[in-house]
Order: C-alpha cells, then structure tokens, then sequence
DNA sequence: CAATTAGTTCTGTAATTACAGAACCAAAAA
DNA sequence: TTTTTGGTTCTGTAATTACAGAACTAATTG
C-alpha cells in the first residue's frame, strides 16, 4: 500500500510545469516558471536555473527572455554580484488574463462582423450567432468588472 | 487610394480563422469554424467544406471529428439525404470557456500546493503567491457568477 | 450482385518547434 | 591587457505537427 506522501520539489515542477504548457507555453518555459515558484529562495541566477532542470544555456535563455518580454519573469541584482537573479513577476498572471480576455472580446466583434454581411434567412442561426457574440461581450464585461473589484479589494486590504 | 469596402466571405473567414487558431486550434480547424460561421446556409456538407477551403479530404475529416468532440460543431441530416451537413453548436464556445476557467483553477490549486511546501523565510514572496492563487480562485468563482448571470438573463429573455 | 457515395484511416512528407551544443560577445575582474 | 563571467546568438537536428493523397470501408443505391 502506498504511503501517503508529500511532492517533492521536481514534482511539483512537473505538475506546474505542465499546466503551464496547457496555457500555451513551451515545455521549457513551463518548468523554469515552474521552478521559480517552488525556489527557495524565489529568485535563481541563470547558472541554477540550467543546473537544477538540467537543460542548455541557449533554451534558458531564449526562456527567460520570452518569459521577461511578457511580464511573466523579471530580475533583480544583488549588491556586488554580477548574476541577475530571476523571479516570478506576480502581476503577470492579471496581464496575461487581462490579454486573453481581450483576444475574445475580439473574437465576439469579428463575430457581430460577420454576422452583419450574412443574409437574413436563416434567423435561428443569426439569433445564436448574436446570442454568442453578446455573450462573448457580456464575459469580457463582468471580467472587467471583476479585475476592478479585486484591485479595490487588494486596496483596502494593504 | 484604396476603396472602403466590405469584407468578402473569404475575408471573414481568415480573419475568423486567425483568431481560432489563437484559441489553440490548429490552422484548418480555424478555417472550418470559421467558414461554417459565415456559410449560408449555415450547415455545410463535408464536401462544401473541401471544395470551399481547398484541404483535403483527411484534414476536414479529422478536423471536424475533432471539433465535434469538443462539441464545438454537430450535424445535421436532411430527409432523403444521405450526408452529414455540419454546423457550429453555439453552446460549444460556452464549453470550452467554462474548461479553460477549470484549467485556471487548477493552476491556482497547484499553487497554493506549492506554497504549503515552501519555507516560511520570504514571506514576501510567499504572501504574493498565496495572493495569486487567490486571485486565480477569486477569479474562477466570478466568471461562475457570471455565467450564472447570463444564464438568468437568458432564461427571462428568452 | 455491382457500383457509387460519404466519409475514415493510413502513409508519407514538408514545415515547424524546441532544444542542445558550440561559437560568440560585452562587461568586469585580475 | 588578458582572462573570466554571464549570458546571447547561431547552427544543426530530433521530434512533432499538420496536412495531402491514396487506399480503404461501410452503408446505400441501382
């Protein structure tokens, strides 16, 4: 019978890791975010990085740029150390949320697009068509809404 | 100087597929979504859809296989007509939100997995990534509400 | 019973991805 | 000035994807 156990640190690499890819992301970048949330401490210098997941220099790199240009990663710098340290940047998440959000709010306007040069026969399809497209509008809006009542949230709170 | 004009059909259907594509699906699933939004009517038999979109036989196939498994798109029969004549199922889109907000949610258990494996030395760090997994929580449970919502919404209008 | 139709499945391949390894480079240290 | 450090960029490649084309199949039609 197996004892009940807690994960070890590479397996939760693994389990971050892999949602991460869900969201879209490359194998790599999955585990160096992965990584970044487990270290202790939170920030790692590019040599531990590679180290610790084993992969190359170049696949670290070319990672944590991506990662870095989308807000995901930042760095910081010690006192007297060469290194860049690297750590999750937490408001990243909300931007990546936030631009989502926005590719489908797009989504629902090319819908009302087309929806605008199709003919008028076909009134149950249309109905849907513009039913999907308000929803699509409708998501974006109580999005909005509820960033806005987390950010006043976290403001009375701090 | 160009001409202000409307887009063409085959426009929209770029357009449309573009930003399919963008939600994860590959290129000629894109493209069939697409096409079968702006198709009028708005069911297709599986050789309008090849002979529209000029792909093969396999990649409509297995596209639209895929697609119906998701229910992203059915079909229909017309009587004495031995095709399959598909069209979008407009609650798919629906679907495929609330499984992608599950996905979040996960992700945000993961997290506060990781973060009761962490030491308690950086509590800064530490206090950002439980706010995360909270907003990720937070977040899931108000697109639930919004869903909710609509779901009224529709039920009175309707 | 053929022959046709409506699609499925298999096979091969061009294009792309994801990465390793090595060469490279700029800033800092010696 | 040379050497070392902390990366970046280039080159090559294994693995994967996305699809075409052909072979196939089950149901229908003649």
């Amino acid at each position: 019978m197996k004892v009940e156990k807690k994960l070890s640190a590479k397996d939760y690499v693994e389990k971050i890791g892999v949602s991460f890819e869900k969201e879209g992301f490359q194998p790599a970048m999955g585990r160096i975010f992965a990584y970044l949330i487990i270290a202790d401490p939170p920030h790692k210098s590019f040599e531990e990085i590679l180290e610790y997941l084993k992969i190359s220099k170049s696949a670290v790199s070319t990672s944590l740029n991506y990662l870095m240009s989308r807000d995901l990663v930042e760095y910081i710098t010690l006192p007297g150390d060469r290194k860049r340290y690297f750590k999750i940047n937490m408001s990243g998440w909300v931007t990546l949320i936030k631009k989502k959000m926005a590719r489908r709010s797009f989504f629902g306007e090319i819908m009302k697009e087309a929806l605008s040069a199709r003919s008028s026969k076909y009134k149950e399809f249309n109905d849907a068509l513009q039913e999907q497209a308000e929803f699509l509008e409708f998501m974006h809006k109580e999005m909005r809404d509820a960033l806005d009542k987390w950010e006043r949230k976290k403001k009375k709170k701090g």
